[in-house]
DNA sequence: TTGTACGCGTTATCAG
DNA sequence: CTGATAACGCGTACAA
């Protein structure tokens, strides 16, 4: 069924029918109710990729990101796409992973489909890889960036200062008592860098040398989390205190603490970073440094709308952490 | 950038720079070489969507689930995803929500897009005006249908035994000397009923009186669950054990269990359904029934492709669930 | 108010 | 081995 078949039918031609499809002034009303009639007899539904051919636009955005199963980019993800359906795009979601290679494949899919804009999501695509081969397929498009940047003339970021905000956490621990404390997680995303940095940053301002620091590298996985935490408990007694780099790392980490019987926040402090439903979950439930991953979303999907529609906005967005209490300090 | 503009730096016609990139045979070795040299230089990528004009075809396969927030929907979706990717197509991903119009808002959109082929997950969707609006905007197309089932000529279904599955939860219970059981969670969608089914149908296996059943109705999330557990406790100390609709309701459930002191599972077995990370993220770890959310998700996902290109499988797959037993049983 | 003709970027057919 | 030409479904200047 096409916008001829439905002419045909109405005894007009198919621009007649595409004008009223779209709206268009300077149709009969007699005409038009006809057409439209017939449209709904028929059930027609334009083709949007057609569509899309003439007026050079898909309505089709991309989402990378390295995997949906981390419950801080799930949630974002749902707020991006209800979004864009609002505003009549559609989302193409890819699982990019961690690979470079897999980040340029991705890249040149979405080159392949004429999306009109792209959505970044995850700090793991901060890299030359990657800011080449966007510089090169998608130098037409806008492009936003969620918790990373690029200095590049058609890419908007929003950022969150988790730098700052995981210094906030160490104020918190100290405030606490806690004046021992240790950080664990993923150290290869320039995010994890940047909260890697707070840590530092004040830990020394704590009067704390940072040769003596107590870091620990692991993978973004719960089994991590409660390896790294055995070696602290076994090799640093001292420790009254944990930031992990990531929720689910905390969880792992949770455990590891509740199976060597170490009394949570007494005898030793935790948080965590993201505020996903691990925290909540947990036994006690565990503070964690919300990252404002929604807030990301709307303003990183609002704001790739308006470009792809022409509207400016600020080049860059920094949003503010907060630290969500719980049990674990 | 078009096959136009490849074909006159290359001095040919624009169907040998197609031949080219579609390696086609028939193309002096000279001239495909200089076409591909200049596609790469220019890195020329064809366009998805007027390739698929003409061909028929988007490459486009839709997938329609309530909220991809749902862990076990999460997971799945990873799954499919990346088998469509790597079989040449792209995944588009709508939250339907759980409202009727919702869904037919979703089936029109799709139809808008042409896609080849759409996948529907979860049993939410098993409603009249869905399978209405599947078999007029989705006539042409393949279905598949995740976790439910519609009688069409062109929907593929694959389900699980979620009523066996439950059945054989309550036999784990009895058999850890738990008689007194209830049931908790949502009882709105279909999958529900089926567990609803199987709980019954068990518990009357064992002696009980389908009137004097433990049965509590709440919403798909942990409060409601905390809830709920704290009604059974106050109502009905009789209970040994819990078996929840979902991972999520029961680790709510857990923590009511938690806060109120009752020793897991000495005093109280527990066991959640979906083998969703929040069973091993419990303290203590729950048990679960696994009903193969990501083996289902590849079944779906090969079922779907090989129905778009042509490849004959069963209308109906059924798939066996599990019990991953852990520290609450 | 309506129809004709063309173009969007690609592939397929057919002729050379 | 290669090039015209038509067609896919739609929108839009331009003409009527």
């Amino acid at each position: 069924m096409t916008i001829y078949d439905i002419a045909e039918l109405a005894g007009v031609s198919a621009s007649t029918v595409s004008r009223v499809i779209n709206n268009k002034p300077g149709i009969k009303e007699s005409t038009r109710q006809k057409v439209k009639a017939l449209l709904r007899e028929y059930n027609y539904t334009p083709d949007e990729n057609a569509r899309g051919l003439v007026n050079k636009n898909t309505k089709l955005i991309g989402i990378m990101l390295a995997d949906i199963r981390s419950a801080h980019h799930t949630d974002l993800t749902y707020v991006v796409e209800k979004y864009l359906r609002n505003k009549g795009y559609c989302g193409i979601i890819l699982n990019a992973g961690s690979k470079t290679e897999e980040m340029e494949e991705a890249v040149r899919l979405l080159e392949k489909r004429r999306v009109d804009g792209v959505l970044i999501v995850g700090s793991v695509f901060q890299n030359d890889r990657v800011k080449n081969a966007i510089s090169k397929h998608f130098a037409n498009i806008p492009v936003v960036f969620a918790n990373g940047e690029f200095n590049l003339p058609n890419v908007y970021c929003v950022i969150v200062d988790e730098c700052d905000g995981v210094e906030r956490c160490v104020d918190l621990l100290i405030q606490k008592q806690k004046r021992n404390i240790a950080f664990a997680g993923t150290l290869d995303s320039p995010s994890s860098q940047e909260k890697l940095k707070g840590f530092k940053r004040a830990m020394i301002r704590y009067g704390n040398s940072e040769e003596a620091l107590v870091i620990l590298e692991g993978e973004a996985s719960k089994e991590s989390g409660y390896q790294m935490t055995q070696e602290l408990l076994e090799q640093h007694p001292e420790i009254q205190g944990v930031i992990y780099s990531e929720d689910l790392i905390a969880a792992g980490g949770m455990r590891a603490f509740w199976n060597a019987g170490v009394k949570i926040p007494d005898e030793m402090a935790v948080i965590g970073i993201d505020n996903t439903i691990y925290g909540e979950l947990s036994c006690p439930q565990f503070t964690s440094l919300d990252n404002k991953m929604t807030e990301m979303a709307s303003e990183a999907a609002r704001i790739l709308v308006d470009a792809v529609e022409g509207r400016q906005n600020p080049r860059k967005i920094m949003l503010f952490s907060d630290i969500i209490e719980r049990e674990s300090t």
